[in-house]
DNA sequence: CACCATGTTCCTTG
DNA sequence: CCAAGGAACATGGT
């Protein structure tokens, strides 16, 4: 579900509905996905405390709050991780079978729940801190990139996945960017000329952008629980699955035609990830 | 049973 | 020291 368009997403989604919220209760199920949080840190920090704010940072979501008592401010940060989901339910509904953290907000609560418990929601704010620059912030220029390229001789597929060189792009939209700005995945880093390099940039945020306005192109499902109830987002309702997959014209796409040249696409293996793209539009 | 999976981190190898 | 590749994390889908 989760690279940057999906965070996107669900982060104004949820804006909203948390803002002015008090954690009245906790109940933490899976004490891994605080780390290096402890429990009773976690519990410390947040019973109590009241969400003012929610933005995301590459594919975190970062949660502002004020602590119960002295009403100072701090972050909780969010990671999906690969199949993490974040939403609320209503507090009388079930707890999903894979939910790590359930916070209780009064008639709603906040369920984060990853069924291979990839993700984190946390107090460490190292992570986020690492990140290159947002993708549609005014520092990622042509001649950032340019520099952050360097001469590296990794492939420009895989330089894509590193969220130092730009936060947010995932192995799904990595393949995208390349196909719109028809270049190889295995070319070395260091051999894009700079027509290549603006192109690359464009891509990135025409894909992404493209994705964020579509809701995501991906099939998403924040719900967790029955439709109908308000406290719900249904992101997955309106997007059925075959109108999702036209706007991938690569991902996952082996063997089918190439959207632009009707060339068979194709499935390599680069860093233990599968990469999809087209031999004919970007044979260089 | 085999293989694949939207992410990140750590370890080994060269 | 650095880069590159692979395994690990834990579970579910096909």
């Amino acid at each position: 579900m989760p690279e940057l368009p999906e965070v996107e997403v669900l982060v104004r989604h949820l804006a909203p509905l948390l803002k002015g919220k008090t954690i009245r209760a906790i109940n933490v199920r899976r004490t891994a996905v605080l780390a290096p949080t402890t429990v009773a840190e976690f519990m410390g920090t947040l019973l109590g405390g009241k969400f003012t704010g929610l933005t995301r940072r590459g594919k975190y979501l970062m949660f502002t709050l004020r602590a119960a008592g002295t009403g100072d401010p701090f972050l909780l940060v969010g990671h999906l991780g690969m199949t993490g989901r974040i939403y609320l339910q209503r507090k009388s509904a079930p707890l999903p079978k894979h939910a790590a953290v359930a916070m209780e907000l009064g008639a709603a609560r906040f369920v984060y729940e990853d069924p291979r418990y990839f993700g984190r929601l946390t107090l460490d704010t190292r992570g986020p801190a690492k990140l290159g620059p947002e993708p549609f912030a005014p520092e990622f220029t042509v001649s950032y990139l340019a520099g952050a390229l360097g001469r590296s001789a990794q492939a420009i597929k895989v330089r894509l996945l590193d969220q130092t060189l730009v936060a947010g792009v995932g192995n799904i939209y990595a393949s995208e960017a390349l196909f719109r700005a028809g270049i190889s995945p295995r070319l070395a880093a260091r051999k894009l000329r700079p027509a290549q390099i603006a192109a690359l940039r464009r891509a990135i945020r025409g894909v992404l952008a493209l994705a964020i306005r579509r809701g995501s192109t991906l099939p998403l499902d924040f719900s967790g629980g029955p439709r109908g109830d308000r406290l719900f987002y249904h992101g997955s309702a309106p997007v059925a699955d075959g109108l999702a997959r036209e706007m991938l014209r690569v991902y996952d796409r082996a063997g089918l035609p190439c959207p632009t040249c009707g060339a068979a696409i194709r499935r390599l293996v680069q860093a233990a990830r599968s990469t999809f793209y087209c031999p004919a539009c970007q044979c260089r």
